[in-house]
RNA sequence: UCCUCGAUAGCUCAAUGGUAGAGCGGCCCGCUGUUAACGGGCAGGUUGUAGGUUCGAGUCCUACUCGAGGAGCCA
């Protein structure tokens, strides 16, 4: 049998009897992932090898009498990249399992060894998650972190289609930003200014007068050295005023609805925010979708179907990450999504689920550090409370109080006027809390701009945003998902920054 | 940013203020068509950083750095 040119297929393909049957000649590419050796019949090492293209390694079965197996079949160790060439077996005790079975005719070559196995980050051991992240550059050679990325991989496609299918158009919105509008969260600030001399100043008269208390504030403190003093005139600067890094693409992408009538966003997106939890990031990724002739309810319905369509493709096109992630991660993971694909959401107001909360609170069933009263947002365990502990099951928080919502959202009609409410939601799931926030955006230019004065924005800042209500403006809403936290969810991995293959928060930039 | 906890071998963790240990991993030997393999042996440490208390500090005190969980902000 003509070996050496024995096609290369993925272990994938080798695994399964219908691509590569018994007989079938194969080169396999890939990593060691452990060794084990056997006297037997002169000499036998069992080598599993892995790929990333599916969750299960191939064993190799190696046999004695290749050249190279004293001097280097023997001492291969975990992460050592190989190439095999042999003909695929069907294992002795092995049920439906196969091997790849190397002896004479086939060949074992080393590509990569490993330079010293004893100081090998990603020993085949279990590691702890908190020490992996710190590999991150190595993580991802573990099963966990294979089957994050496959699963996130899988997930992100699924996106794609989800809206393909429904004639949604993807729009590239803008990672660099000089709207200084929004909305609130810190920014990061893009500039070419060169921070090492002093930054050029604007004159005292031209500056803001939050800007002049804040400076005179810090020019006051012992060791600022005077030519700090004054406002940054960013006249000079790349973009000619301050820019930013995106905190979302919704006011974007909402030109685009008004004229391809259903959009989406997906995109990086950044918060500068000093957030330390296992929910927040400094750099993830978001999908917006924007809708137009839509109202709140048609939002909630899109953002429903989508999530159970994302859930049920995960499940069938990545059943074997998913079983894992069901056996060592979270026991309920896979049962769980199947378990929502089948019951509609639950869809409650918020003055509803503020009802709720007071009466378990009044018949002491719960009790919460913060209080509950209509018109303040909802704590974190509010929201658990409700989702986990009350429904269990995804819950469509909407109309929320105008006062702890965006100025953007659309002001709900017929409302009492000491209980103003706006056409928002917040999609809440067991374990994470929120994982999408939405709303109808507010089309009556009249009404958006008493909500600007209300919150005492510009609205000069706002002009093509508010454009877009003065040539042809229709109701419609949209989403914000956060991929990340759509992610956890799935595989029930705890913390966010294990998501995501290279992780941005708080002092972690490494990679 | 706030609260709580933590940092000791490659990894996970022990160690009353008194000579730093174990399991796993690594290496060597034995056994075995193995698959969380098994049995025996060997190597491996400036106890996160900088100070302080003490005859003596991994242990007590102070500051800092980094990490985890929770909170706020949110996706």
């Amino acid at each position: 049998m003509a070996q050496n040119s024995a096609a290369w297929v993925r272990v994938v393909d080798a695994i399964d009897a219908g691509k590569s049957p018994v007989g079938t000649p194969v080169t396999i590419k890939g990593w060691v992932r452990t060794r084990r050796d056997s006297k037997a019949e002169g000499g036998l090492s069992f080598v599993a090898i892995n790929d990333g293209s599916c969750f299960d390694s191939v064993q190799l079965v190696v046999k004695g009498d290749l050249p190279n197996y004293a001097s280097e079949v023997a001492k291969l160790s975990s992460g050592c990249a190989i190439e095999a060439q042999g003909v695929i077996v069907q294992n002795p005790k092995g049920g439906n399992e196969v091997s790849v079975e190397l002896s004479t005719g086939g060949a074992i070559r080393v590509i990569g060894w490993v330079e010293n196995p004893d100081t090998y980050p990603i020993q085949p051991k279990p590691h702890s998650f908190e020490y992996l992240r710190e590999q991150a550059h190595l993580r991802v050679r573990t099963n966990t972190f294979g089957a994050v990325a496959r699963v996130r991989h899988c997930l992100a496609m699924a996106i794609h289609r989800f809206f393909h299918e429904r004639g949604f158009y993807y729009v590239h919105t803008p990672i660099i930003t000089a709207n200084d509008c929004e909305g609130a969260g810190q920014m990061f600030r893009v500039s070419t200014l060169d921070s090492m001399r002093p930054l050029p100043r604007v004159a005292k008269e031209a500056q803001s007068e939050e800007a002049r208390k804040h400076c005179e504030d810090l020019a006051a403190k012992p060791a600022m050295p005077p030519w700090t003093y004054g406002q940054v005139d960013h006249t000079g600067d790349f973009f000619g005023k301050e820019a930013h890094l995106t905190v979302s693409g919704q006011l974007n992408v909402e030109t685009y609805c008004m004229a391809m009538s259903r959009v989406y966003t997906f995109g990086p997106t950044f918060r500068a925010e000093n957030s330390n939890t296992s929910r927040h990031l400094a750099e993830f990724w978001m999908i917006e979708p924007e809708i137009a002739f839509a109202d709140l309810a048609d939002d909630a319905k899109l953002a429903e179907e989508m999530l159970k369509y994302l859930f049920a493709t995960v499940l069938s096109e990545r059943a074997d990450d998913m079983k894992f992630f069901s056996e060592r991660i979270e026991k309920t993971a896979s049962e769980r999504l199947k378990h929502i694909i089948e019951k509609p959401f639950l869809r409650l107001t918020y003055t509803e689920g503020v009802k709720i909360l007071e009466e378990v609170i009044a018949k002491g069933q719960k009790k919460f550090e913060y209080p509950v009263k209509w018109g303040i947002d909802l704590q974190s365990e509010h929201e658990r409370f409700l989702t986990e502990e009350h429904f269990k099951q995804p819950v469509i928080l909407t109309n929320y109080p105008k006062q702890i919502k965006a100025f953007y959202m659309r002001l709900d009609d017929g409302c009492e006027p000491d209980r103003q409410t706006v056409s928002a939601m917040d999609i809440l799931v067991p374990g994470i809390g929120e994982i999408i926030g939405g709303s109808q955006r507010e089309e009556r230019l009249d009404k958006l701009d008493a909500r600007l004065e209300e919150m005492k924005l510009n609205k000069a800042d706002y002009w093509w945003y508010r454009d877009l209500r003065r040539y042809g403006t229709t109701p419609h809403a949209g989403f914000g998902l956060g991929f990340e936290r759509l992610i956890q969810f799935v595989t029930g991995m705890q913390n966010i920054r294990d998501v995501i293959p290279f992780p941005r928060a708080p002092k972690q930039a490494e990679f």
